[in-house]
DNA sequence: CGACCCATTGATCGGTCTCAAACATTGTGG
DNA sequence: CCACAATGTTTGAGACCGATCAATGGGTCG
């Protein structure tokens, strides 16, 4: 139980969050960037704040700046022509939103919940990018960790059955749980996102993450606390999934 | 890795390839070097050669260099508990192989036919890129370009249906297809690797793999010269599912 | 040229999607 | 503050699609 540490993250300043290239830290997300770091960052951000539901970003959009997250929850997605819609991640304080080609979003960003994040102009961010080797080093080690999620997720997404996408799932928010006290082997899983959002990160109808959830809960390895509390009882067989 | 041999030195260079950060080219894939970029890397790496079947790079292995390939097909793939192979890309020229976190291989690294690529030792790497602010851009957009594609590839597992996965599959191969003299319209993609690989990389099972191939040809669609040569008759449809 | 591996084809089974309805939660205005 | 309305969630029944198992045919490499 040694994470649990957002407390670093004041609601005022950027803080780009993941496993850093150099090792360190037992594989575990720390800071990226050093105060001077943010300092250059705040020099040429805008604290910005959304509510639920608001488009930070849209598909094809011109880019003109990219976000990094300080508080809240943000989904991107992307639209496929039968309509559907598939979240390709939930972001998080310490992430940065806005992934482009030819200066064009990709995806799609939406605030889940009440966001704040830095808005970091792109212009600017490249010059500080060109002249600052340390903060283009943590953009790398940023981009490879979202790399590295990616290919998780892409995992999870190649499972065939409901019931093991769920389980990688949860085992994926793990690190962000709470712990239980009085029993290190549980944790309170905190999921702000809807039941239609979990799907359509999972590949699955609604239905299909209501059965399963519900099934994990029969057997005993969960326990529900409202819709956006999930108390795993048993952590031994989430962390079974990592692969 | 015990069947690998220095080649000889006029097999290639280092090169890196993907959509550049800044614009240009029309979102085409460019070389992110130059002259004096790939010149340095040379400095540092070896030339090696790999036959068919040969692991570059463990799942798990302590790391000791990444791969830059100048030559041949790659796949990097990661295997679940259940005995499952699950395949996350096919790397071709001008990609680098060897994602790590904590200093140790995410993925196994294998190659598909015979590869010759660049080793670059990963403590000379990480001097380099400290130093050069360029080839650390380089990288950074590299990065960002592999984020993109396994985007595209999560895209692709979340689609229901085995024709669908395939459809895409192919058109993401499209931008490598030679032209066919006289019909603008079509192309000849070269699929170098087994169906059994296809699908391992589209998440389904070989002979589904194998039914779409053929139902596309019932439809018209496609024509098959041999295993490994695919024509594409009407190149519409693949466009329509970019995604 | 032969042996092995891979690719194809066919039949059955299982799991999720879909459609539909009951239920719970959230947000709103009186 | 309560009641109502609008979403969002859960539950049920049937259809569809790919996985699996099994067998045949074709390629490839020694």
């Amino acid at each position: 139980m040694k994470d649990h540490q957002p407390a670093a993250q004041q609601a005022g300043r950027p803080i780009l969050q993941g496993v850093s290239l150099r090792g360190g830290a037992g594989g575990g997300r720390v800071a990226l960037l050093d105060a001077a770091g943010r300092d250059e960052l705040a020099t040429i951000g805008t604290l910005t704040r959304f509510p639920r539901g608001a488009i930070l970003q849209a598909e094809g959009e011109k880019i003109s700046a990219i976000f990094n997250i300080t508080e809240g929850l943000v989904k991107t997605y992307r639209l496929t022509e039968d309509g559907k819609r598939h979240v390709l991640a939930f972001l998080f304080p310490g992430d940065l939103v806005g992934l482009y080609e030819d200066y064009r979003y990709l995806n799609t960003a939406e605030a889940v919940n009440t966001v704040t994040a830095y808005r970091l102009p792109i212009a600017a961010l490249e010059k500080l990018l060109e002249r600052d080797p340390a903060l283009n080093l943590a953009f790398l080690s940023k981009a490879c960790h979202d790399l590295r999620q990616t290919q998780r997720h892409e995992i999870m997404l190649a499972r065939r059955e409901a019931r093991q996408r769920l389980l990688m799932f949860l085992n994926m928010l793990a690190p962000q749980a709470s712990a239980i006290a009085g029993n290190p082997q549980g944790a309170v899983l905190s999921l702000p996102m809807r039941r239609l959002e979990i799907a359509d990160y999972l590949g699955l109808s609604p239905e299909a993450v209501s059965r399963g959830l519900h099934a994990l809960v029969r057997e005993g390895k969960l326990r529900l606390h409202g819709l956006h509390q999930i108390e795993v009882l048993d952590r031994g067989d989430l962390a079974a999934l990592t692969g």
